[in-house]
DNA sequence: TTGAGGATTCTC
DNA sequence: AGAATCCTCAAA
């Protein structure tokens, strides 16, 4: 019994195996399932698969290095990275020891522990401003270089990610990923339809493609790699 | 040692 | 649309 991560409810915490796989896998699987950091506790509502080796727009893409270590070792471990300047990001780390993939969490839908999201974040004016994003639902749960290698697991590392039986949404929003450079062309983000914690609820990528706007549903039909 | 750029957020 | 802000990595 670790007493580091409460746990109130009927939570079980996901297992080795559940992150022992391929990130456009595990990506639309943690949708719904619960961040948990001891009073905190947060649903995920977006998240964005990263392939490794095999994507360009992996930190990983170019081989391992000190920042992006923790993405080639074991699955079931948290990557946490810095940004911009200022900023934290969180990913699950999928794929067995020695090969790079993990799941960006996007945004979760803030369920308990508000309080002290809030006092994390104090220029959020709603609920929905709490976790609406990768760094600041980094900031709300208070994660930073400290957690990079946390094990999501044992919950020694004070942070776990579990189930209380809410299923992924049968038909979730899927879109290219967001800030990367340049767009691979590949859909592997995905949302929660309607959660309002969703950090861009309408469309992929902003760019100057209004083309995208007016295009039927079957006249652009991207090269979709084997996702499901 | 240096310089360019970044899986973002906030404000104007 | 632009600033904030500093770590990381490859190259010199």
């Amino acid at each position: 019994m670790t007493e580091s991560v409460s746990a109130p409810e009927a939570y079980a915490v996901l297992g080795r195996e559940f992150y022992d796989r391929d990130p456009l896998r595990v990506a639309p699987e943690l949708l719904g399932k619960l961040v948990i950091r001891g009073r905190r506790v947060g649903r995920i509502v977006e998240v964005e698969a990263y392939r490794g080796s095999e994507d360009p727009a992996s930190h990983a893409y170019r081989g391992k290095t000190r920042r992006n270590a923790t993405m080639f070792g074991p699955p079931g471990r948290l990557y946490v990275y810095f940004t911009y300047g200022m900023h934290w990001c969180a990913n699950a780390v999928c794929w067995p020891d020695g090969r790079a993939g993990a799941v960006l969490l996007r945004a979760l839908a803030p369920e308990q522990g508000l309080d002290e999201m809030s006092a994390m974040r104090p220029k959020a004016r709603h609920t929905r401003d709490l976790c609406s994003g990768p760094a600041k639902l980094c900031q709300a749960f208070g994660l930073d270089g400290s957690f990079d290698g946390a094990d999501l697991v044992s919950g020694a590392g004070d942070i776990v990610i579990a189930s209380d039986g809410v299923a992924p949404p049968r038909s979730p929003g899927r879109s290219e990923r967001i800030g990367v450079t340049p767009s691979t062309g590949v859909r592997w983000r995905w949302w929660w339809p309607g959660d309002p914690n969703v950090s861009r609820p309408s469309a992929g990528k902003r760019v100057p493609e209004r083309r995208d706007r007016h295009a039927r549903p079957g006249a652009q039909r991207k090269a979709q790699p084997a996702a499901d």
